[in-house]
DNA sequence: TTGAAAGCGGTACCAG
DNA sequence: CTGGTACCGCTTTCAA
């Protein structure tokens, strides 16, 4: 086929195969294959020489054919919290869109919901978990010792582990996929203290569970940077709210008639149900409030427009579902992958940044 | 080879094949082919066979396989604009970093640099290309005529197109890779109302070139949520700074001469060199000042770690490289592609939620 | 209008 | 320790 008669964007390419390498190092594909894959049975010398004819072609490896040679596919399991939590929902959803379009390309994704915050259950979930079956797990959960040795035998059994969201410091660093949750309840500080024009007044903090290391982690950074900049308005000791609404509206109100000159609110939880229908009651408790949540979901998305919430801090579960996949495969090819580069952002959004909404939102 | 003998992390497959789909259709593989990919010269009836094993299996187009057979690979080539833009070096830098990793996926990218502006010349270097050396082209450009036709004769030929950052309106919109502009300056409008105290001012707008599309967006979108939202404070008229360090310093401090209750900065350009630099030197006036401006860049970044810029405007040019391919690799494949999920977000960065500095950065 | 068979770039068995 | 060879899932001649 000469080239003037290809097809449109069809490109016939020149890069070195496999057979290419066997023939300039004078062996056969197979100890090719043994070198290419660190396999034993070589003699030092015939690697060297495959080696040598390896980068004198400046060889790429072709990992969509090794695949296929390898019958191999990527089932990825993620391990979520059975939590009727929006954020969770979004997550799945992102989950079950990117499913379709990875279909194609030999990536199964599977969700399994697990009773939240019950780490007996990820521990068992990962023990089940057949390395014959499941590629890899992401996992979203406490980091309790249980669920931290799970991780490690799994590991062992040869399946790739991707902690989302909620580090789990014992495990490798590099498997960790989501914000500084630190860093986002400092974000959320400067932009409490710059929103707030008045002199003085209180800030109510309100979290999902005192349980929650990222939620915590929030408050911590949140009080850092409000005491370092903000010293005049003072901060409230948090306020728990479950994903429990007609406790949320009590405990709200209470902390309203405790204190008389609260300015503004700032809401670790992702589970903004509650808050929002209590600023809906109270409306005029609400006016001139500087109100700060996390995560985009539709129904922050829509108390963003309508001015409730001033600012959502949030992370794009998009993202963070495509690194998750990026590094669970890059586990199991085991090529080196940069963590680094997949670190989740901490965006802020604003009436004015919301992106459009999305068939997947 | 029994279930239990397999490796760790490789699963073997159960997806129907081509070959399951020949078969229960009882024709063979060419004609599945020919079907499957709408080649003519097969009955009706033939075809309609085909389909229904199609579905009845579920099947599934392993594209790797596919490509591998077709000897596909994607040549992409990026045009970008040859100014000495610290943003326009992120994005060469992460064209070039996303170029290893691709390499092995049978994905080539090149960057070509064209002079900025200049719309003959990226019309020349769209029609050059050959369908038979590059299956996608990414272009940053202004929309004029004669990009736009060229564009269309590039699309003619078979060659993916996508449009980055300045929107190229004339083309299919879904070619579209980058932010709303609009939005963005709105964005920046609502974080200089809020961040600044003062009940009245003056805001200085600074501008990279008039003729730049998304600056003017930009400019719009800002002057729309000043008006209705802080209308206390006063806007000028637009100052035209070029990449050029010792006129901005002239031009600026002819504006701080000319309005003394400038309290606010707003720079539309990436290019923050010569605002830097002069609020560097002239600290007393840049105190109080809420600067706001566009794009993060190891400049941009300083500036904000230090205090000299309150919050950054910009776009993950990560993001927007992997997108880019994403969306050429989706048309030259033919199969769907959602822009949608492609949009590319409005970021807003605050010393808070800097995101660590990457080798890549 | 259809089918047989030879690859694409790798992998993995089995024999030597 | 090494080589031959049959695939993997799909595409593409070439012949019928």
């Amino acid at each position: 086929m000469k080239a003037n008669e290809l097809p449109g964007n069809v490109i016939s390419g020149v890069k070195p195969t496999v057979n290419d390498i066997a023939r300039l190092a004078g062996v056969s594909l197979a100890t090719v294959d043994r070198v290419l894959n660190a396999r034993p049975g070589v003699r030092k010398v015939t690697i060297q020489r495959v080696n040598k004819a390896i980068d004198e072609l400046g060889y790429i490896r072709d990992t969509a054919a090794a695949n296929l040679a390898r019958k191999r596919f990527y089932q990825f399991v993620f391990l979520l919290p059975d939590s009727n939590s929006e954020f969770i929902d979004e997550l799945e959803t992102q989950i079950e869109a990117q499913a379709v379009t990875l279909a194609n390309d030999r990536t199964h994704l599977l969700t399994r919901k697990l009773p939240a915050f019950d780490s007996q259950s990820i521990a068992f979930a990962l023990d089940e978990l057949q390395p014959e079956a499941t590629s890899g797990v992401a996992v979203i959960g406490p980091e309790t010792p249980a669920v931290r040795d799970a991780i490690s035998r799994a590991t062992e059994r040869g399946i790739a582990v991707a902690a989302l969201l909620s580090d789990l410091p014992s495990s490798p660093r590099d498997h960790f996929i989501g914000i500084d949750n630190t860093s986002a309840g400092q974000t959320a500080a400067q932009l409490m203290g710059r929103f707030i024009k008045a002199d003085r007044g209180s800030i109510l903090v309100l979290t999902g569970s005192r349980l929650a290391r990222d939620h915590l982690e929030r408050r911590l950074g949140f009080d850092a940077v409000m005491r370092e900049h903000f010293a005049q308005l003072s901060i409230l000791p948090s306020v728990e709210i479950r994903d429990d609404q007609p406790l949320s509206d009590i405990v709200l109100a209470n902390a309203f008639s405790e204190t008389t000159d609260i300015c503004g609110i700032y809401s670790t939880t992702a589970s903004n149900a509650g808050l929002l229908e209590f600023l809906k009651q109270r409306s005029e408790q609400a006016k001139g409030l500087v109100v700060i949540a996390h995560e985009l979901t539709p129904l922050s998305r829509q108390a963003l427009l309508t001015g409730s919430i001033d600012a959502l801090i949030s992370q794009d579960t998009g993202h963070i579902v495509r690194s998750a996949v990026r590094l669970m495969r890059a586990t199991v090819d085991a090529v080196p992958h940069n963590a680094l580069q997949e670190r989740i952002r901490i965006e802020i959004f604003l009436k004015e940044n919301l992106p459009p909404e999305t068939p997947a939102d």
